[in-house]
DNA sequence: GTGTTTGCAAACGTTTTGCACAGGT
DNA sequence: ACCTGTGCAAAACGTTTGCAAACAC
C-alpha cells in the first residue's frame, strides 16, 4: 500500500543466515535457483531453512543487494551481480548467461548470435504504474 | 528432442472445446489468464475441464494460433493478438495494456511513458541454443 | 476402428505462510 | 524488553499428468 519511490529503507538486523546467503551467491558466476542456493548455503550452515533462503532473497532483492532473474515460465534465478547487463537463456539445458553488450544500436531488434548463442528470440516486457493506479495513488 | 526449424505439423482434432476456448480468447481485448479463460468457457460449456483448457492452450500456442505471455514472476497470460507487440504490465493491478509502438528508436533504453503507464523498468531477456547443447544438437 | 482428446482427480514443483521460539539490538 | 528473524511443517499456487471413457476422423 505504502509504496513509495525511495523504497523507504527497512530496518534490516544483520543476521549470519544472510550474510551467508548473499556470500555464497555472491561467490558464483552461475545464477542458482532458491533450492541450489539453499544447498550451498547448508553446506556451511547445515540447520538453515528453505523458508529463510527465501525470505532473505526477497530482502536482499528489495534492499537492491542481488537481482531476481524472473525467467518466465521457469524457476526464479539469483544473480549476486547488481551491474547493468542482461541475460540469454539456453532453451535446452536452461543455463543462464550474462550479456553485458547487446552489439550496435543496442536494441532488441533480434541479433542472430550472443555470446555463443545461436539465438531464437526475445522477451521485452515493461512493467510501470498504469493510469488507473497512477489517479488512485494521487489522492 | 525432435525439434525441428518449421515444427512439423502435428494431426489435429477440430474438437469443439479447442474451438471455444480459441473463441473466448480472441473475442477479448484483455490478457485472460487459464483460469480466466476457464471462466469464461465454461459459461458456454459448462462441464470443460481446466486440464482441457491448458491442453488446449499449450496446442494453440504451439500451432501459433495465440500468444503466451509468460510475464516474470506471475501466471501466463493468452493473447488471441499473434501481430507483433509488446506488453506493459501494471506493477500495482497486474493490468496488461498492449504496446505497438516502442517509440522513437525502439530501443529498450527506458522510455518514461508508454500508453499512459509511468515506466518504472523493463526486462530484456533473450533465448536460444547454448554453444554446448549446439555441438550436442550437431551429433 | 483407431488414435486423439476429454473430464476428473490427484500429483507436481516452486514459493509462501503460520507458528512458537531463538536471538540481535 | 522488544520485535525481527528463524526453523519447521503445512498450505497455497499455477500447472501438469495418469487414467478410462468419449469422440473426431
Amino acid at each position: 500500500m505504502s509504496e513509495s519511490q525511495p523504497a523507504e529503507i527497512k530496518l534490516r538486523r544483520n543476521t549470519p543466515q544472510r550474510k551467508i546467503i548473499l556470500e555464497e551467491l555472491c561467490a558464483v558466476k552461475t545464477h542458482p535457483t532458491a533450492a541450489e542456493l539453499y544447498d550451498m548455503v547448508r553446506q556451511r550452515m547445515p540447520r538453515v531453512s528453505l523458508g529463510t533462503v527465501y525470505r532473505n532473497l526477497e530482502v536482499l532483492h528489495e534492499d537492491g543487494m542481488i537481482r531476481k532473474l524472473e525467467f518466465s515460465g521457469v524457476e526464479t534465478r539469483f544473480d549476486g551481480d547488481t551491474s547493468d547487463h542482461y541475460h540469454v537463456r539456453c532453451s535446452g539445458c536452461g543455463h543462464i548467461q550474462d550479456v553485458y553488450d547487446l552489439g550496435p544500436g543496442g536494441t532488441p531488434a533480434q541479433p542472430t548470435e550472443l555470446a555463443g548463442f545461436r539465438i531464437e528470440g526475445h522477451r521485452l516486457e515493461y512493467f510501470g504504474i498504469c493510469p488507473d493506479c497512477q489517479t488512485q495513488a494521487a489522492q
